[in-house]
RNA sequence: GCGCUCUUAGCUCAGUUGGAUAGAGCAUCGGUUUUCUAAACCGAGGGUCGCAGGUUCGAAUCCUGCAGAGCGCGCCA
C-alpha cells in the first residue's frame, strides 16, 4: 500500500513506537486508535490526525515537550509540506506537490488496475451466495445477497485474494419431491388431465413451459410410466430447468458462478459420515431432548428423543437437532457436511451471505466450522436484511402461495441491470431497505446511479472535445507539462479524493462493506459537477481554455485521472461507464 | 421467555470501524443556461442521533438497562 494515507500512517506509527522505545509512553498504548481523517472528514488540513492527543493523555515523563517534538518528527517526513497543531491538539497536514503528483502520476499510468493491492495474499477465499432452492425463478429477496456477495467477491479479488464465487443447490429435501409432483401435474394437465395444483405445492405458472418441453420432446409417455421412475425424471428435469433459467437471470445482472454444488452429490458421497465422527470423537453429539421454545404457543408439542449436537458449548445458545426423530438427517447436519466439504477443498477462509431468515442459523454453523478447522473465525456470515417493494407508494405483499411474487427478471426488465445494482449495494446490508420501483424507474436525480454515471459522462466530453485540437492531443504522454499552479484549490482537493482510492477500496474490502464505494462516488461526482459549474460563474475555471495550452493540458490530466478512478470503481461494482448519455 | 439484527431531518439513507460545528439526496422555498452535457449547480429552512445511565480529553459510534420494529428458536429447506 503506498497511497499517501497509508504511508501516513506507517510513518506516523513510527513515531510512536519511537516514543514507546525511549519509555515516553507505555509500553501498553493502542496504537489501533490512531485515526486519519481525509476527504472531507479532515476540517482544516488535507489530512488529519489524533496523533497529539492519545498521546498528550499517556505521558510518563511531565518534562517532556511533546508538541515541539511531534511537530518536529512530522516536519521532517520528506513529503510533508507544512502542519499546524491546534489547541484541541488536532494535527493538520499538508503534503508537498511534488509527492501528490508523484501519486497521480502513478494513477495515470495503471489506469487498468489502479488501487489494486496483494494484500490479500492470494488466499483462497469461498464465498457463497444467492444459494436460493431451484424450486422457481429468483425473486426480490435473492437479489441484495447476489449484487452483495458478487460485489464483495470483486472487491476481494481486487485486494489480492483468489476467489471462489460458489451456489449451493439444495436439490435433496421434501421440497423437491413436491417440486417434482407440481410440474407432472403441469405435464398431466397438457394431455387433459383434469388435476389441481395445491396452495401448499408449486402453483406458479412458470412450471407450464418446462412441462411443454418435456410434452414436446416425449409426448404422453410419462402418463404410463411407473412411479419411482417417473419422479425421479422430472425431479431431476426440473430442476434442471430451474438451475437453467436462475443461471440466465444472473447473468442478466452480470453474476456468474465458478461452481454449482449439489447437495445431492454432497450426500452421495457420504461426507456426513466423516462430520458425524470428527463430531462424535469429540463427543459433541448426544441423544437427548429439547426444551419446547417459551414463544411457542402450539398445544401438539412433545418432547422427543433425538441426536443433538452440543452448539451450546460454543457460542450458541442451546444444542441443535443433528438427527431427525426418524433417523433422517437434519437439513443443519447435511450443511454441515456440505461446509466440512469446502473445508476439504482447502480454503483458508469461507463466506457466506444470507438472508436475514437464517440469522438464528449463524451461530450453530460458526460452531460446528469451529470444530472441523480449529478456527473460531474460519467462517464468516454476513446477513441481508429484507428489501421491502414499493409500487404506487405502496409495499407489495409476496406470497408464493398466490404466486404473485415478482422476479428478479421483470424487476430488471423494468429498472435496469446498473441501478438495480447500484441501489442493492448503496446501503449497509444489515439496515432493512426500501425499493420504492417508481423513483428508480424515473432515471433523473433522484437516483445516485446517474449522477454518477453523469459526472463520467461530462469528464469524457471534454476530453473528447479536446481530442479535436491538436494541441492537446496524447496528452496523456505530456505528464511533464503537468503544473500544479495553475489549478484551483478545489480540484486539488478532486485529485487528494482520487489519490483516497487505493486505501478506501482497501478498507472496503477489510470491512465487507461494499456500499463505502457507493458512497465515495457520490462524494466525487458531487465534487466534479460542482467544480463544473464554476466554469460557469467563472471563465478561468472552465476545463478547456484554447488561450492557455499549458493550463487546459494539466486540467486534462486529473480529469482523465478522475475518469480512471471513476471507471473502476463502477468497474468493481458491477455497473457501466458511459462516455455519452 | 431466549438469541441475533435494526432505530440518525417530513421521506430514503451516509457518517471512513471513538474526533473538530452530525452530512447527502428527495420533498418545500428562492436563485443560476450566448460559452466544455441544466440528467447539473448555488442558497435557505428542517435534528433531544429511540429513551436513560456509564466508560474518557472527546460518544450517533463502545458498555449496561429500558422501549419499539424485523427475523429465528424439534421431525421446512
Amino acid at each position: 500500500m503506498n497511497d499517501y494515507i497509508s504511508i501516513l500512517k506507517k510513518d506516523l506509527l513510527d513515531v510512536i513506537d519511537n516514543l514507546i522505545k525511549n519509555n515516553i509512553v507505555n509500553q501498553d498504548f493502542k496504537k489501533d486508535n490512531l485515526t486519519i481523517d481525509y476527504l472531507s472528514k479532515s476540517k482544516q488540513g488535507e489530512v488529519s490526525t489524533n496523533l497529539f492527543i492519545l498521546l498528550n493523555s499517556q505521558l510518563n515523563k511531565n518534562d517532556y515537550d511533546l508538541r515541539k517534538n511531534i511537530h518536529k518528527n512530522i516536519i521532517n517526513f520528506e513529503y510533508v509540506k507544512k502542519i499546524e497543531i491546534t489547541k484541541v491538539g488536532f494535527i493538520n497536514i499538508f503534503f508537498e506537490e511534488d509527492f501528490i503528483i508523484k501519486k497521480l502520476f502513478f494513477l495515470l499510468s495503471h489506469p487498468n488496475n489502479y488501487g489494486n493491492n496483494v494484500s490479500g495474499n492470494n488466499d483462497k477465499i469461498n464465498i457463497e451466495f444467492v444459494s436460493a432452492n431451484p424450486t422457481g425463478p429468483l425473486h426480490i429477496a435473492h437479489i441484495r445477497g447476489a449484487v452483495l456477495g458478487d460485489a464483495l467477491a470483486s472487491i476481494l479479488q481486487a485486494t489480492g485474494h483468489k476467489v471462489t464465487r460458489e451456489y449451493y443447490v439444495n436439490d435433496a429435501g421434501s421440497q423437491i419431491n413436491i417440486l417434482g409432483n407440481s410440474l407432472y401435474k403441469r405435464y398431466q394437465q397438457i394431455f387433459g388431465v383434469k388435476i389441481e395444483i395445491s396452495p401448499e405445492e408449486y402453483p406458479g405458472e412458470y412450471l407450464i413451459p418446462i412441462a411443454k418441453l418435456i410434452a414436446d420432446s416425449d409426448n404422453d409417455k410419462w402418463l404410463k410410466i411407473k412411479e419411482v421412475e417417473r419422479k425421479k425424471f422430472f425431479e431431476g428435469f426440473a430442476i434442471k430447468e430451474l438451475v437453467k433459467s436462475i443461471k440466465l437471470d444472473l447473468k442478466s445482472i452480470n453474476i456468474s458462478f465458478d461452481q454449482f454444488t449439489y447437495e445431492s452429490t454432497i450426500v452421495e458421497n457420504k461426507i456426513i459420515d466423516k462430520v458425524f465422527s470428527i463430531l462424535k470423537d469429540k463427543d459433541l453429539l448426544y441423544e437427548g431432548f429439547l426444551e419446547k421454545p417459551k414463544g411457542d404457543d402450539s398445544a401438539d408439542w412433545e418432547p422427543r428423543k433425538q441426536l443433538l449436537f452440543r452448539s451450546s458449548n460454543f457460542t450458541d445458545d442451546r444444542d441443535r437437532p443433528f438427527k431427525k426423530v426418524g433417523g433422517e438427517w437434519t437439513y443443519f447436519a447435511n450443511d454441515a457436511a456440505y461446509h466440512y466439504d469446502k473445508y476439504l477443498r482447502n480454503y483458508t477462509h469461507l463466506i457466506n451471505i444470507w438472508g436475514a431468515d437464517h440469522i438464528g442459523y449463524i451461530k450453530r454453523m460458526k460452531s460446528l466450522t469451529e470444530v472441523i478447522s480449529d478456527n473460531p473465525k474460519y467462517l464468516e456470515v454476513y446477513v441481508c436484511q429484507i428489501v421491502r417493494l414499493i409500487k404506487d407508494k405502496n409495499f407489495l405483499k409476496m406470497s408464493k402461495r398466490e404466486g404473485n411474487f415478482i422476479t428478479l427478471n421483470e424487476i430488471v426488465k423494468k429498472v435496469g441491470k446498473d441501478p438495480l445494482r447500484y441501489f442493492m449495494i448503496s446501503s449497509k446490508s444489515e439496515t432493512p431497505m426500501d425499493f420504492d420501483m417508481d423513483k428508480v424507474i424515473e432515471k433523473n436525480k433522484d437516483n445516485p446511479v446517474f449522477y454518477c454515471q453523469y459526472a463520467y459522462a461530462r469528464a469524457s466530453s471534454v476530453i473528447n472535445k479536446s481530442k479535436t485540437f491538436k494541441e492537446f492531443k496524447n496528452f496523456k504522454n505530456k505528464f511533464n507539462e503537468f503544473d500544479y499552479s495553475l489549478l484551483s484549490k478545489y480540484e486539488w482537493e478532486i485529485i487528494l479524493k482520487l489519490l483516497s482510492w487505493p486505501y478506501l477500496l482497501n478498507q472496503t474490502s477489510l470491512f465487507k462493506q461494499p456500499h463505502r464505494i457507493t458512497n465515495y462516488l457520490e462524494d466525487l461526482s458531487s465534487s466534479f459537477h460542482s467544480f463544473w459549474n464554476m466554469g460557469k460563474e467563472d471563465q478561468s475555471l472552465r476545463m478547456l481554455d484554447l488561450e492557455n495550452t499549458k493550463k487546459t493540458l494539466t486540467k486534462l490530466l486529473w480529469i482523465e485521472s478522475f475518469r480512471i478512478v471513476v471507471k473502476r470503481a463502477f468497474t468493481i461494482i458491477g455497473i457501466e461507464a458511459y462516455e455519452n448519455m
